[in-house]
Parts: C-alpha cells; structure tokens; sequence
RNA sequence: GGCGCUAUCGUCUAGGGGUUAGGACGUCAGAUUCUCAAUCUGAAAACCCGGGUUCGAUUCCCGGUAGCGCUACCA
C-alpha cells in the first residue's frame, strides 16, 4: 500500500503537532525607540516560525525601564507590527503591569538562597570597577554582599538601607545550551557575575522580567536577536533555581550598517515606520528582512508569506551577521510596486500625492478623468522604485506646477532651433486628430522631417517639455495620457520658456 | 582587558572532502530605442591566514587574525 501524503495534509498535520507541542513564542519588544527593521526581522522570524509550526505567538512589550519607556512608542510598535502584517495571538503583554510578579519570584529565588539583598550603591560599584579598569584587572561584581551573615544582612535591612537583589552564580560548573542557529554553547560559572535582578526601586531588570514572563506564560522557544547569547547561561541558571523547565533558544545573528557596525541612525533610516514613509511596500520589506538571515529552498528570492511560512526553518538560519543593503531592498521595491494590481496600486499613489499636496481627486472629477489618472498610474508603474516616486520624479504627470530638471535641459535643449519646433509641435498637436499613439507620432514624425530635424531630436525636447525630466516613458504615451490640451499648452509653455531665457537657465517653468 | 560567537564575490547567500564554487542585488558591456527604467544576452567579481587530518581540503580539527556581541541597579 502507498502512502499518500499530500502536502495539504502534511501541513495539517504539522498544525496539529503544534498545537499539541503547544509551541509559544514571543516577541518582546522595548518601548524605548520605534520598531527597528532588525526588531522587526526578529518579530517576523518569531511569527514565520510560529505560523509554520502551527504555535502561538505572544506579545510582551518589555518597559522595565521607567525613564525610557514611552507609551506612545508602544503605539508606534504595534502600528508598524500591524503594517508588516504580523499579527499576535496573545498580547500585548506589559511588564510594568507585573511587577508584583517579578517581586514574588525575587523572593523566592531568596528564600531558595539562590538570590540575596544587595546593598551596595551604584556610586560604590561604578568607582570599583573603574579602578579595576585602570589598573587593567578584569571587573566581575566582587561578592560583597553575597558574603554577608544573617545578622548584617538583617540589620541593614532593618536600617531600611536601599537594597538589590542579586542572583548567586553558582561558583564552580558551566552551563551550556544547544542554539538552534549556533549550536552548542558554554561558558564557565567563574565567567559569569552575580548579576541584579531587581533594582534598589523595586523594578526588575531584563533577565528578571524575561525569565519571569517567560515562565509564566510557557514560551517554549526564545527566538531573539544574538546580542543574547551572553545572557542565555545565565537565564538558563535561573530557569533551574526557578525548577522551570528550560524552553529552546534560536539566537539571530545582528543586522549591521554598510560599514559593517550596527545599524543605527547614523547609517540613515533604520526604523520600520521610516521605510513606511518613504514608499516601500510592507510585503518587500518583509521579503528583504526574511531573506537577511534566512534562505528558502530553491533559487527564488521573491517568495509570498505562504510559501516563506511553509518553509521556514530556525536551523536554516544563518549564524552571521548581515549587512542591511538598501539597494537590493530597492530592488525589491519595485519588484513588488510592479506586480501590484491597478486596485492596489491606486490608492497607494493617492496617499502619497495627498500626502504631498498634490490631490488628485476633486469634486467635479469625471469618469474620463478618473480613468486618465488610472492611466498615468499604471503607466509609470513598472519605473517606480517607491511609491514617493509618484510625488516626485513624476510630478509633472499630476500637477501642472513643475520645474524644468537641470541636466535634462542641459541635455536636450541645447539646440538654438528647439523653441520654434516646439512652437511648431504645439501646432500640430493641436490639430492631431485623432489624438492617439499613431496620430501623435506620425504628426511629430512629419514636422520633423519638414524640418530636417532627427525626430529623436524634437522627442527628447518634448519630453523635457512636457515633463520637465531627461527620464520619463515614452514619448507618444506621455502625450496621450496627458491629454491634448496638457500637452499644447506645456509645449507652448516650454516655447516661451526657452525664448525669455535664451541661455537655457534653469529656472522654473511656472 | 575577560568571556562568547562568527568568517564563501562589494552586499545577501547556496554548497560541500574531489564542483567550471551556484543564485540574487549592485557594477560593467552589448541588444533594443525616443530618454531612462524595464527586458534579454554576456562579463568582471569570493572560499581570511597558518598548521594539522587526508590520496585529496574552501569544506573536518587546532592556532592566528579580523569583525561583532556581552562584560550596567539598559534591554
């Protein structure tokens, strides 16, 4: 008997052990800054990872940190999670709504020994261990309080002197864990410093919290960026003082600048919301991050999210670090911008010319120039990198207020004779009729050849004329989608222009 | 400094004890043409260094180097 499979059922059945491997993950961003495109390939490798093992991802948002968090940003990180389209099945989850939680398990972790009160202050440890670093020694917390009788410990606590809490690293033994992305990983206990878990003011720090939460709300795979790979052992310490059980780990390698530093501000737009605004489509930026990191089966680098959910693997990951390359995710861009349908595309355009100023639809606007709009559009559709495109470098399709682009001028209205044969050209499309691909050409075709003049002559000063750019589709379709009154007027404009300044200045059209 | 991790074209990467080391972005050239983009064709472009294991290492091991991360009462 042949078994037969078929993918449809091997999904099902991948679903079903999900779920009854109850695979939960997280993605537990901090509102201290806008959702990066590195926070968010971690959000998106969690969701592929979740998706595709039939789990549940969960959203915690980490805001610990009193004086930094801030509630909008919060907003601004659902927001941009929204826009990718990774969406959450538990959450959002915060922290500083938990607080008593992270007390109770300080305390016990205390009544268990393997916690103790803290009372040194940060003045003492930071001259500490600037000390240690002058005199070159390698600086670990030294253990004060860790040694502290009973007594003292009570006594100071009695004063109501200001007290951590710190986690007692064991002193001898390593710990190590099995990375899905990195594999095996060890480090010495004697490496590893009795580190704080909750702060003087009573607020967790990170490890507290993420171990804490973790526990409680039974993630079974860590999926984070590897800036945590150090924090793991000592995590995976408190997740068996805690007798929890200890859930997978994937660490991501870091997405760097183009000089090979992380990425930052300084390397330009690195938030999520930027890229938003500055024309990229939600479905190219998670394609590029997918692939920063991660490589699907086969040669194919646009993959829909069906097929990225299918196969998606953790093991699959890269284990270095990748440079975030803005040119490829340009590329992308318009790859997608390409294969959008007219539905989808045209409301986009309408939000970024709003967005500019540059309103398409009025009251009194017909069917016929609805359709034109359309027209135009599509278009330029497959020349557009981004969407801002559209506000930009094809401004003159939607707004008679357009300057003359330097280089094109300098380019193609060098010639002392073009004002007259645009004053010519203006004429005769005029009296085009019909006024259509064909007619058009054919009229500029014969006026040129009147003239004695190349028609790629009087069509690249047309362009420049009618667009005010070196670069623009062709000529005859410009022409027909601008309509015969846009197109005479803009040539007599473009006459007139190049007649008041005969020395080709630069100056703007309107 | 200590500890950890990583190392294939400029970039993202595939591959793997014996390959013409594959793809993509970018770059360059050609085709096309009415400019540019797109498209098509072609080209240049990589296994960090040194040892070891092996008949044979880019691949496995060790060392070096470099880069990154952690080394906070940040996350």
């Amino acid at each position: 008997m042949i078994p037969i499979v078929s993918s449809r059922n091997r999904e099902l059945h991948r679903v079903i052990a999900g779920i009854m491997n109850n695979i939960r993950v997280r993605f537990a961003p901090s509102p201290t800054g806008y959702l990066h495109v590195g926070g968010a390939r971690t959000a998106l490798y969690n969701w592929l990872f979740a998706r595709h093992m039939g789990g549940v991802l969960i959203l915690r948002i980490e805001d610990t940190d009193v004086d930094r968090s801030k509630p909008e940003l919060t907003t601004a990180i659902l927001e941009s999670l929204e826009w990718l389209g990774l969406n959450w099945d538990e959450g959002p989850i915060y922290q500083s709504q938990r607080l008593d939680r992270y007390h109770a398990m300080a305390l016990s972790l205390q009544s268990s020994g393997h916690a103790y009160p803290c009372f040194c202050t940060p003045e003492e440890l930071q001259s500490k261990r600037a000390k240690a670093e002058a005199e070159r020694r390698p600086w670990k917390y030294d253990g004060t309080c860790r040694a502290l009788s009973h007594a003292d410990r009570d006594r100071l606590l009695a004063e109501g002197r200001p007290a951590a809490v710190r986690f007692r690293i064991p002193d001898s033994g390593k710990t190590s864990f099995e990375d899905q992305v990195f594999g095996h990983i060890e480090v010495e206990h004697r490496d590893l410093e009795d580190f704080v878990l909750l702060r003087s003011d009573g607020h967790p720090t990170y490890h507290l919290g993420v171990v804490a939460d973790d526990i409680d709300l039974r993630v079974t795979h860590v999926v984070r960026g590897a800036d945590h790979i150090s924090n793991t052992p000592k995590q995976i310490l408190m997740y068996q003082a805690l007798e929890a059980p200890i859930p997978v780990f994937a660490h991501l390698p870091l997405i760097l600048g183009p000089d090979k530093q992380r990425l930052s501000k300084r390397h330009g737009a690195t938030s999520v919301g930027a890229y938003r605004e500055q024309g990229v489509l939600p479905q190219a930026l998670v394609n590029f991050l997918a692939l920063l990191g991660w490589t699907p089966p086969g040669q194919k680098e646009i993959v829909t999210i069906e097929e990225m959910i299918r196969d998606f693997d953790l093991g699959a990951v890269s284990k270095s670090n990748a440079v975030f390359d803005l040119e490829k995710l340009a590329w992308m861009n318009s790859e997608y911008i390409r294969h959008l349908s007219p539905e989808q595309l045209l409301p986009l355009v309408e939000r970024e010319l709003a967005g500019a100023g540059l309103p398409v639809r009025d009251p009194g606007m017909g069917v016929q120039e609805e359709e034109r709009f359309k027209q135009i559009v599509l278009l330029l559709q497959s020349r557009a990198r981004t969407i801002q495109d559209y506000a930009g470098p094809f401004r003159a399709f939607f707004n008679d207020e357009f300057a003359y682009e330097p280089g094109a001028v300098k380019k193609f209205w060098k010639d002392g004779s073009i004002a007259s044969l645009l004053e010519a050209l203006a004429e005769r499309m005029a009296a085009a009729n019909p006024f259509d691909l064909a007619g058009t050409e054919a009229a500029l075709r014969t006026l040129a050849e009147e003239k004695g003049v190349k028609a790629g002559l009087l069509i690249n000063a047309s362009r420049v004329a009618l667009t005010g750019q070196a670069v623009a589709p062709s000529l005859f379709e410009v022409i027909v989608v601008l309509g015969q009154d846009r197109v005479v007027a803009r040539l007599r404009r473009a006459a007139d222009h190049l007649r008041s300044v005969p020395d080709n200045s630069t100056s703007p059209a309107a």
